[in-house]
DNA sequence: CACCTGTGATAGTATTACTATTATATTTGC
DNA sequence: GCAAATATAATAGTAATACTATCACAGGTG
């Protein structure tokens, strides 16, 4: 069995989008138009437009753009944490576990055919272009208690928790992380858009080893 | 003489509002806004009638939203750029020159009432709740073009300048001080919002600590 | 066959993000 | 001290957005 199943809070849609045929539908073109014309320009109209279909039934599934984004970046950080967990099995120390989850933080990684209708190297694009939307709202805290931004916690502990078996003293593993997997994001960013705010004109390479320096200095005894 | 004036790209808005009494009182009342609602929730139709005016009016100085919010995030970086050069003054080497400036970063500086009509404690919570917003959007380029990121890459030019003189063999200044200025920002936002991403339950103490901590071990030499 | 679910089609509303026009008050230039 | 230019207020209007609601139909299920 082949099939995988990525689990994402239930506050996170009306109606659950893996559970029917247009759900699928509405992920896969959501995903497509919003790596293309950016959250802002995308609507609701337009997903339903280009499905052959409407907008109200878009909105049975999402109660609105904000609630979408929400359900694809929490999709792609549960996403990632099972393809890391599956690397992980072949490694068998903290330090290598961690070097390899900051290369799959910033590398886009080989296809995973496992699940047709999502797109997951359109989704890193997403991530990386728009993930801070999704908690720099107002509403953060009532959208918080929803379980908005599990998917970005879990991912947070679970590196947390690797530096902590390199050292159990390290005072700062949870800031670390949200640190490290934001300026993995933000640096890819910079890299194509503004290069003058990273180093990295060699491309992905230089970010992996820059954030992985970063990551072990910041952990190791001194 | 005690004025101060932080100079703004002139792409970043339509009609100078420093130049005016309405524009001062644009850039006063649209900072008080949009920290108390969010980004999102401000109209102009909403600022001009805060300041008995009207929505016309507002738009002769700014083009929209975005270039207001990029005008006020531009002119914070203008204005914490002067006022870390001017405790500079004070201090001999790099070093505590740049555990200075990640103070700065991170804590609300005492009363600056050389420029009345801005709150800098209220444009620093609006810049820690809004600033990715200026460049994640598909205009980034043409803005970028038009000098909407500059108060950033200077900012970022002088720290890594700083770290430089500490280690000129560091690969990686623009990288590492976009990312902790950035980090400076989201860490504050955690604290309040998603305490389960950062470690500083303690306070902005905490949060000064990490990004030293962490900023220093990737400079140093080994 | 009756019913329920999912979808499509259509309509309608309030708000937003502007643009345009005109009237008036204030400042400045001569 | 008057004419001209400038700044603002007042108002109107448009297109797009972000929804909400209603109804009809098709397919499968009990």
């Amino acid at each position: 069995m082949n099939a995988l199943n990525i689990s994402v809070s239930a506050k996170l849609y009306n109606k659950n989008p893996e559970e029917t045929d247009l759900g699928k539908r509405i992920l896969s073109k959501s995903i497509e138009l919003m790596e293309e014309m950016g959250y802002e320009h995308v609507t609701f109209k337009k997903i339903g437009l280009a499905l052959e279909s409407t907008e109200a039934s878009v909105y049975r599934y999402f109660q609105n753009k904000h609630q979408l984004l929400a359900y694809l970046i929490n999709w792609y950080w549960g996403w990632l944490e099972v393809k890391m967990a599956q690397e992980f099995m072949m490694l068998n120390n903290a330090e290598d576990k961690l070097k390899r989850a900051i290369e799959l933080l910033v590398n886009p990684m080989g296809e995973d055919n496992r699940i047709p209708h999502i797109d997951e190297g359109l989704l890193q694009r997403i991530v990386v272009a728009e993930y801070p939307k999704i908690y720099l709202t107002k509403e953060v805290d009532t959208e918080n208690e929803e379980g908005y931004f599990l998917g970005y916690k879990r991912l947070c502990d679970t590196l947390g928790n690797l530096a902590l078996q390199l050292n159990p003293e390290y005072k700062y593993p949870h800031s670390l992380f949200s640190s490290v997997i934001s300026a993995a994001q933000s640096q890819q960013f910079f890299t194509e858009h503004l290069p003058r705010l990273s180093d990295a004109s060699a491309g992905r390479g230089a970010i992996v080893e820059f954030l992985t320096e970063l990551t072990l200095n910041s952990i190791q005894k001194k």
